[in-house]
DNA sequence: GGTGTATGATTGACTTCGCAACTATACCAC
DNA sequence: GTGGTATAGTTGCGAAGTCAATCATACACC
């Protein structure tokens, strides 16, 4: 159990840590920089709506409304999809690929310095391995 | 960064199966039941505002929601303190200890199914000493 | 003892997110 | 094609949390 309440301990402060730098620094909340940097990996720079829901572990709606602010700030723009009229992609601007590019040093050296730097590398390696399997075993719904 | 990435998917996914477990099962919220726990182990099943916000990792007026949520259940009290009076204990009432002890199995289980069960007990170990290690450094605010 | 600053808790305004309901389109069966 | 069901996305509403401001009390210093 102890296990159990180090790992919601630890999540809660670099989670706020990370937030507080992006904000300050960039002012970026975490969530809309894990959204843009996803864009930036994806083909052609863009994603399905629901490709982001699933990827943030998001709700639906939830993602919608993270796109809604992204769009607002002209970071996102939306695309209808031609081979699903139902469908919308959300993809990166030339602006949101230069704020990203901007905010992830920032982000970087956070996870570094409150993460990384914490645990030793060999710990690390299999401290993912735990991870993605419990994170893949899990109800994804 | 995969180990990074891999915290947060098992994070956002096992908080939300327990916490979807729990609203079905129990009609309560994992805030909630973390709270209620955290009382029930202190010393005279009480603590202050305070101390329940940095447990909770939550911001002092997050602490005062919660506690009127959980008072308007009658599942805790406040009690003005004696000795400073501008503080305030919450304190586990009777019908909140029974709730809680309803409402473990349900948590217990989700924790064991969603997180123990799938990660080597000699690797939970070391993975709790790197996440406390991590908690602890972390700036406290 | 009076003044100034620090601290515990609460409140109001706001943001974010989820659920349920809804719209629009796709797909399947006949 | 028509009807029924499933899926993509959006929207209204409510729940929960934050920040900044506020109030009351404590504490320190002269």
């Amino acid at each position: 159990m102890a296990a159990w309440r180090a790992f919601l301990m630890a999540h809660a402060r670099i989670a706020r840590a990370l937030e507080a730098e992006l904000q300050a620094e960039q002012g970026m909340s975490l969530a809309d920089y894990e959204v843009l940097l996803q864009l930036a990996r994806a083909d052609e720079r863009r994603m399905r709506m629901s490709e982001i829901a699933d990827r943030m572990i998001l709700s639906r709606s939830g993602a919608t409304r993270v796109v809604d602010r992204l769009e607002r700030s002209e970071l996102v723009r939306r695309i209808s999809c031609e081979s699903d009229r139902r469908g919308a992609w959300a993809q990166l601007t030339d602006a949101g690929y230069r704020r990203l590019r901007g905010a992830s040093p920032t982000h970087l050296r956070g996870v570094a310095r409150h993460f990384w730097d914490k645990i030793p590398a060999d710990e690390l390696d299999r401290l993912r391995e735990s991870l993605e399997s419990v994170a893949e075993e899990c109800p994804r719904d």
